[in-house]
RNA sequence: GCCGGUAUAGCGUAGUGGUAGCGCAGCGGUUUUGUAAACCGCUGGUCGGGGGUUCGAAUCCCUCUGCCGGCUCCA
């Protein structure tokens, strides 16, 4: 019982000692789960080859790292709730990145109540400091030893079938089927504290049992579950949802509707920014720019194939009557749920000569889709949602150069707001797909064409596309190392072939032209939502809602504020002034709370000097210029 | 859709069966102010909607709606 004593050297080539002692900042946290992503990969090989030794030997010179201190908190866990309640089916507890969770099924509705005589439960388990004994059995022996636990015994006809080493964990009177690893004895895990209750389908499928969920965090000690509960605050700061109301960006409004955002003028102002900068750049990269209608009729939809692959996310019909009298009849609309088939009227204007083409379509096309129940969050998930659509009809010679242009174009604009971390995925033909394999093929080679000449690193999702074209789908990361999926490059064989789109080759002849749906930032909402939290609401000048705020020290000043005002804006800049009964402090104070990246305090040595005194969001008092020098400054920020 | 939680003034919150309170914001006044909060006063709530229990409900029960977390991490 002893032998999981040895367990004290950090002989490892990637011991984590040392790191653990050090609570993590948010910056730090990427590279953690990096480092411990490798290290347990390296585990996991060890491990492998460690298959048929019994325990001393397994677990011998190993590290503990958090994934063993988790992943054996979630045992004591199930322990501690199997002491406390009766009739208790276990059935997984993983560690996960943050901690780790458990999955029970027992009669009685666990809720945060219950968690601190759990907790003391689990903290006496841990101070028994018992060993966690491993050992590799028959699938005989499993069966005893997990009767009674149904889920259990289902998971252990899993394994059975991968022919994989029935591996089982035993602390005190406690045993379970189980890969590990774990810490060598209890005490190792540390303070544990549960986060919450959430149901959870018996192997995330909807059509089986509901589970209960029970979330918790392991810290080495207290003072580690603290660190860990302070930085949750922090992030809680930084949430969209709390930024969008204290900035006054947004409000989605249960009177109008769940799920349906509304710009406020502060945050209107940064998407009119997003957008002026987004129409630039696409004349410039040879887009055409279209508006297009928000419903449609149905035969439209038919002929698009949503209505028969996509109608439960769409808002259902809506019932009009055209003509009048004896010719009335009822026709149906949809609202639209994307804008692909809107485009291909555009495109379907004219006949289109091989000399048009490419012809390159975008919009800023405001879709809604019917999210159900349960699944919206803040501007992240929305029923209505304008994305940043566009669809490029070309001739097959042309497509390589179309996508290379495409994957160049993204990579620009994500640079713009400061996402340089571009992860990109390759999906390949799925087993059931339409359109001819030659197009497929070469549709495909042309995406990693543009993926390498672009220099990207990509990974491969093999048969990972849709059934109507290959795709690359891009992911930045944000501040704090979240990643995003925002742009997207879809080739369609469908649609061409559905709507019949053509155009007339140098032969004389028609030809089905190749359809490329592109977004780059995907769902402006949602996008808008990133950025706020990217930057923590505190947007760049170029961004910043109110880039200037003037403080004039009594309203003495009030003109000469309105004189700078209205130069400051001629110059294009959005400036406001606070001509608030307030000192000084107090006016710095509100325009630091609503993130004004410069202001300039005008007081009466100001206006005697004609100068102004800066002051920036970040770097503080920058001491008095004149307006020309404060220009010119800003000018080159907005430059970069 | 399902599981759990939750809903008190514009915002953040206190209030576990007996007259709904505080802070910020807002409004009025005093102060004319120099780099992250001057002072005094005032307004504002059918306690999310509906139903029930009770002499009496913000509080207990049912129901609807919204919101929050989860249902992807796999023995």
């Amino acid at each position: 019982m002893c032998a999981a004593r040895f367990l004290t050297a950090r002989s490892l080539p990637f011991s984590r000692s040392g790191n653990n002692d050090t609570p993590g900042t948010f910056s730090d946290i990427p590279s953690r789960i990096c480092l411990e992503a490798k290290y347990f990969a390296f585990l996991l090989v060890f491990r492998r080859k460690q298959r048929y030794h019994i325990d001393p030997l397994r677990r011998i010179e190993m590290d503990i790292t958090d994934e063993m201190r988790r992943h054996s908190a979630a045992h004591l866990t199930a322990r501690a709730i199997m002491n406390l309640f009766d009739n208790v089916q276990v059935d997984i507890g993983p560690a996960t990145d943050e901690g780790f969770y458990y999955d029970f099924d027992l009669e009685h509705r666990l809720s945060p109540e219950d968690f601190p005589k759990i907790e003391a439960e689990i903290a006496r388990l841990v101070a028994l400091d018992e060993p966690f004994v491993q050992k590799d059995v028959t699938a005989e022996e499993a069966k005893k030893m997990l009767a009674g636990q149904k889920y259990k015994l289902e998971r252990l006809a899993d394994v059975e079938a991968s022919g994989e080493a029935i591996s089982t964990y035993t602390v005190g009177d406690y045993a379970e089927m189980c890969r590990g690893p774990h810490v060598a004895h209890s005490a190792q895990i540390g303070a544990v504290k549960l986060m919450k209750v959430a149901g959870s389908y018996y192997r995330g499928d909807e059509k089986n049992k509901m589970l209960q969920r029970v979330y918790g965090i392991v810290g080495k000690d207290q003072a580690e579950i603290d660190a860990y509960l302070e930085r949750m605050e922090e992030a809680k700061k930084r949430d969209h949802r709390v930024l969008g109301r204290q900035l006054a960006l947004f409000t989605i409004n249960d009177q109008v509707g769940p799920g349906l955002a509304h710009w406020l003028p502060r945050g209107a102002r940064v998407r009119v920014a997003i957008e002026e900068y987004w129409r630039k750049k696409h004349y410039e990269a040879g887009y055409e720019i279209v508006y297009t209608p928000h419903v449609g009729k149905s035969n439209l939809w038919e002929t698009s194939g949503h209505l028969s692959f996509y109608k439960e996310g769409m808002f259902p019909v809506m019932k009009v009557q055209e003509g009048d009298g004896a010719d009335a009849y009822i026709q149906d609309y949809y609202v639209k749920p994307m804008n692909c088939p809107f485009h291909i009227q555009c495109y379907q204007f004219e006949k289109r000569s091989y000399r048009d083409l490419p012809v390159r379509y975008a919009e800023l096309g405001t879709v809604y889709r019917y999210e159900k129940d349960g699944v919206r969050h803040g501007l992240f998930r929305v029923r209505g949602f304008t994305q940043d659509d566009a669809h490029i009809f070309c001739t097959p010679e042309q497509i390589v150069q179309e996508i290379k242009d495409t994957v160049e174009f993204a990579k620009k604009m994500l640079g713009k707001f400061g996402f340089h971390d571009i992860q990109a995925y390759l999906s390949t033909k799925p087993a059931k797909a339409v359109g001819d394999p030659a197009r497929w093929e070469q549709a495909t080679q042309s995406l990693r064409d543009a993926l390498d000449q672009e220099g990207m690193t990509y990974e491969v999702d093999e048969g990972g596309g849709a059934f109507y074209g290959p795709k690359i789908d891009m992911k930045i990361k944000d501040a704090l190392g979240r990643p995003w999926q925002l742009g997207t490059v879809q080739f369609d064989f469908n649609l061409p072939e559905r709507f019949n789109l053509t155009y007339v080759g140098a032969d004389g002849k028609e030809h089905q032209p190749y359809m490329v749906h592109r977004a780059l930032l995907g769902s402006i909402e949602r996008f808008f939502g990133i950025l706020i939290e990217h930057y923590a609401g505190a947007f760049p000048l170029w961004l910043a809602p109110e880039q200037v705020r003037i403080l004039p020290i009594t309203d003495k000043q009030l003109d000469y504020a309105k004189r700078i005002q209205s130069e400051l804006r001629a110059k294009g800049l959005r400036a406001e002034i606070d001509p608030s009964n307030e000192k000084l402090g107090a006016k710095i104070r509100n325009a630091q709370l609503w993130k004004v990246p410069y202001m300039l305090v005008a007081g009466g040595r100001d206006e005697a000097a004609g100068v102004v005194s800066v002051r920036s969001r970040a770097d503080g008092d920058l001491g008095a210029m004149t307006l020309e020098a404060f220009l010119a400054k800003t000018a080159a920020e907005l430059d970069q």
